[in-house]
DNA sequence: TAATAATATTGCGTATATAGAATATGATGG
DNA sequence: CCATCATATTCTATATACGCAATATTATTA
């Protein structure tokens, strides 16, 4: 699971894996909830995204490690929050970025693989 | 090589993809550099960055989808410049947050795998 | 149009991240 | 202390990104 590492590392090498803890699916929805919903705890977000238990903590340890979400520990639960009112606005600045630019692209096919382009190109008959 | 995928995509899958195209060094080198000197070609950015042009233009191509660079071509040169203003205001804001908390963590050892774990805590003797 | 220079694309071996199951840790209440 | 609940860690298979070399494409000039 991704992590970041300070040991002997670039600052381009350091802020690559601070933006890395970003670009997953599952620890976007877990910010965006922890922005709504202010502070939940691993249960909470377990029953929300309906992921297994293990494989969410990893992604909340991503996102601890960089510094994104803080945690409390009350009772026998551990809360999550958003560290710092900046993800906020990193998250929203990023959103409009993309907005935009998706705006001007349209119909983008650009795709990961030959596999994948394969299946849109004959979906297309493009 | 990375690119935006646009063909049924949740918002989470496509915003992840984003801000993937920040979490790679030379990518971030390479926004570093157009944002200082204003606009590049592919030469002179090989030239700077030291890699294989093929390479390079991999991860260009990778920046322009996710719509962070913008091209010109001028005579057989194609100059990429920084697409959009909001792009810096991204990027120092990433590197305030992460530099707050790389002060907050100080001896942060947090490493990728246990390979690389077991070397720093042999040389650390930790 | 042929030759050349600049850039883009492809193929493939390797490295890294992810998903999910199993297990471990840690706190709480009886 | 024991049982239990909440969370974290580890393991392994698989998917995805990376790096590099080779090749293709595109534009320019002779």
């Amino acid at each position: 699971m991704l992590a970041l590492v300070l040991a002997g590392q670039t600052e381009s090498e350091l802020l690559a894996a601070f933006w890395q803890a970003l670009s997953h699916p599952i620890r976007l929805r877990v910010l965006e909830l922890l922005r709504r919903e202010g502070e939940l705890n691993v249960g909470e977000l377990v029953e929300r995204l309906r992921i297994g238990q293990g494989h969410l903590s990893n992604h909340l340890g991503c996102l601890r490690t960089c510094g994104l979400v803080q945690t409390a520990n009350r009772g026998r639960y551990v809360y999550y929050r958003i560290a710092d009112p900046r993800i906020a606005q990193l998250l929203d600045l990023g959103a409009a970025v993309l907005q935009d630019h998706l705006a001007g692209v349209a119909q983008c096919a650009i795709v990961r693989d030959e596999q994948q382009r394969l299946d849109v190109e004959d979906s297309h008959a493009r």
